[in-house]
DNA sequence: GAATTAGGTTGCGATCCGCTACTTAGTCGA
DNA sequence: TCGACTAAGTAGCGGATCGCAACCTAATTC
């Protein structure tokens, strides 16, 4: 029952996993993120919200610019002030970031945080973000396995 | 349209993502998390598979030990060997790992890692792990807003 | 009881983090 | 147009963390 969930470890390089830690794993990216996503823009926002050193702020924003998460831009009515807003890529990360805040919030703090995420349209909390097969059905970790390419059934497929 | 998920970042402490990051957010957390998901259990495979120092793998395991989502646990037959496996709070993470795999896939690695996650049952890939409204639809960043306890929609509430 | 193995610990140099102070370029008000 | 101010960094430095290699200890095997 238990080794159901097995990767080839020895192929390291064709996880993608340690290239998304790359990117996002240090100390403060994802606070940074998550700032990013409430509508902050500017250097001194993040700053001052945050509490995060300058320096270490500004190596931050710069790492994440490289990787196409943020992008930087100078405002036109005063060229000092940098806009660094979300790219296509950044707010890519979306799920990850709810998914481990539902899990802090579930295992961590204990409680559900105030205010609440909900559906700007029907102002219902959102879903728990969970892991989903072909048909719906949410899988937990003995539901899945690694198969070669060969052996994916694929979408037009019948069962 | 921009500001539409607005949370107030100065209530730093109502929000659990620090939490999480305080658990999960050091180096080589979540590989060895991805180890101990692909049925990997004792230091040395750890330390063999991911390549990772000694006493920094030491101070991890100690430490999710801490965080309790690993359990850790000396076997009968060899007293020597432990045994380090997921908790259920562990096992939690498991949509969080998905979600920044599956980004990393998409937005770092570029191609789909083989071999591929499938649901064990119908054997077809698992789904993109998304951001789900109460009514099941997919929402993106411009979908949420936060609301007080008092503005929540309740789920016996009629809409 | 000697050799081996599992799971660490220790020491040390290199890197990273965080704090404070300083700098530089653009803007504003008189 | 000059001085004050502000946004976004950079520089210097002490402390913490990382990573490598060597060592250690208890349990097991021969």
């Amino acid at each position: 029952m238990e080794g159901k969930l097995r990767e080839p470890l020895r192929e390291l390089a064709e996880c993608s996993l340690p290239a998304a830690l790359e990117a996002m794993g240090e100390r403060w990216s994802f606070l940074i993120l998550r700032a990013a996503f409430n509508g902050l823009f500017h250097f001194e926002e993040f700053q001052s919200e945050l509490g995060i050193a300058r320096n270490i702020l500004a190596n931050r924003l710069a790492r994440l610019v490289e990787h196409g998460i943020l992008m930087r831009e100078a405002m036109a009515d005063d060229r000092r002030k940098i806009e660094y807003r979300l790219t296509e890529k950044g707010a890519a990360l979306l799920p990850t970031m709810v998914a481990l805040r539902q899990w802090g919030e579930r295992w961590e703090t204990g409680v559900v945080a105030t205010p609440v995420l909900v559906d700007e349209r029907d102002r219902r909390p959102i879903r728990q973000v969970e892991v989903h097969g072909w048909d719906g059905r949410v899988l937990r970790k003995g539901d899945l396995v690694w198969a070669l390419p060969e052996e994916v059934a694929s979408a037009v497929d019948p069962a």
